[in-house]
DNA sequence: AAGGACTTCAACCGCGAGCTC
DNA sequence: TGAGCTCGCGGTTGAAGTCCT
């Protein structure tokens, strides 16, 4: 029944790696890869628990990881995504690649908090920032708390996954576990009738009839846009076949191939 | 130069999900 | 079926470095 303990934590050392043991666990991973960290530290000679190499590895010896000050995109991106997604650093570190969820965790707490409270904006609601009864006043709906929508969020998949896959996958969740009579067609338009007949059904004068001319539809607009998401890289929103005037949100399937969800 | 205050970030801790036996 | 284990995550800590007086 059951196995046996990770490690003996009474014969494991602790606190900072030295270069010796830096060594030996990136010259042990380069020879075996990465596999099964309880047997890795025996293994590699180090005296140290699983966890504490698994740790050691993906957040500073790993030959992928990108050195250096964060730029003023990845910033700009850490602090929309944190919007969309909350506290899911390793999520976040999904979408920047060479940065690990441990830094990007200790930038936020150390740069960008400081950095968005002086820009006069709330960093846990990315809200401008409020006292008293006026941020009492504030609704707090769904659409306004990001991070309860994507509280169900498989981070396994999620971190493998480019964005858009990854909000389709909690779309899922949400449409099962939680809400499963809930429409949550990720399409939007402005508020204007579907058809010109359809208006002209509700309003009788020829001039309302001409303003609803589709020629005179401002563009529509893209809530990836909105969001702030560089749209080369995670939007890939579409004019709907059954309204030009709606964007739907496409997941990329193949080469020129898109499937709205 | 000294030492106290502040900042940074590597590492630890505890927990939950999923897996194994 | 359930106890126990592994893995990975987010929160927290504390040593080391830097700044300020």
């Amino acid at each position: 029944m059951g196995r046996s303990p990770c490690c003996e934590k009474a014969h494991t050392n602790k606190g900072a790696w030295t270069k010796e043991e830096d060594q030996l666990l990136i010259s042990y991973i380069k020879a075996h890869g990465e596999g099964c960290w309880r047997s890795l530290p025996r293994a590699a000679g180090l005296l140290r628990c699983g966890k504490s190499c698994r740790l050691r590895w993906i957040n500073y010896l790993r030959p992928d990881l990108k050195r250096g000050n964060f730029t003023e995109e990845e910033d700009e991106l850490i602090i929309k995504l944190h919007g969309l997604l909350g506290n899911k650093w390793s999520v976040i570190a999904g979408q920047l690649p060479g940065r690990t969820d441990n830094e990007i965790k200790n930038y936020w707490n150390t740069h960008i908090k400081r950095k968005l409270i002086s820009r006069g904006i709330d960093p846990q609601t990315h809200r401008p920032a409020m006292h008293g009864s006026a941020a009492a006043q504030l609704p707090t709906t769904i659409t306004s708390s990001p991070q309860l929508a994507f509280s169900t969020v498989d981070v396994q998949v999620a971190k493998q996954l480019p964005l858009p896959q990854m909000i389709r996958s909690n779309i899922d969740v949400i449409k099962k576990e939680m809400c499963p009579d809930l429409n949550l067609d990720l399409s939007m338009s402005l508020s204007f009738p579907s058809s010109a007949s359809s208006l002209a059904s509700s309003s009788s004068t020829s001039e309302n009839i001409a303003a609803a001319e589709p020629a005179s539809y401002p563009q529509p607009i893209c809530l990836c846009y909105h969001l702030g998401l560089p749209s080369s890289e995670f939007c890939n929103c579409r004019a709907s076949p059954k309204n030009q005037h709606v964007l739907g949100f496409y997941r990329p399937l193949e080469e020129g191939q898109y499937t709205l969800i």
